[in-house]
DNA sequence: GAGCTGACAATAG
DNA sequence: GCTATTGCCAGCT
């Protein structure tokens, strides 16, 4: 790898779409299988207006945690519902995605 | 220059 | 079975 974060770009890149990957599943890609944190920070940096998929990368609950500005909750759904992607919204303001459905299988 | 923080996950107790 | 702790690597203070 040339470094982490393209490692994580290009795994990122390989998601399919319609479905989507957990931080873990992305970190296990690149060989690290605990790196997850730095597989959001990898998609923190991105800019907004990326060819990078980073809306289909999500926790292990399948819920979205971004608090970033840039990478708003409301755009990643806006964005996975565009690519048929069901999003639900939670009690406590979360948007939820059924990992069982969704959830990209990794060869 | 060193330590802390961060879109999390896996393992051990 | 659940709770607590450790690991990961880069950027920022």
């Amino acid at each position: 790898m040339a470094n982490f974060f393209e490692c994580v770009y290009k795994c990122v890149n390989k998601i399919p779409r319609g479905q989507v990957a957990t931080y873990g599943q992305i970190a296990a890609l690149i060989g690290s299988p605990r790196a997850a944190r730095q597989v959001g920070w990898a998609l923190h940096q991105l800019p907004a207006d990326t060819t990078i998929p980073w809306h289909r990368v999500i926790n292990r609950f399948g819920e979205i945690s971004t608090t970033c500005d840039t990478h708003t909750a409301e755009l990643q759904k806006i964005l996975l519902q565009k690519e048929g992607v069901r999003t639900t919204k939670r009690k406590d303001g979360l948007w939820w995605i059924n990992l069982e459905k969704y959830q990209w299988t990794t060869p």
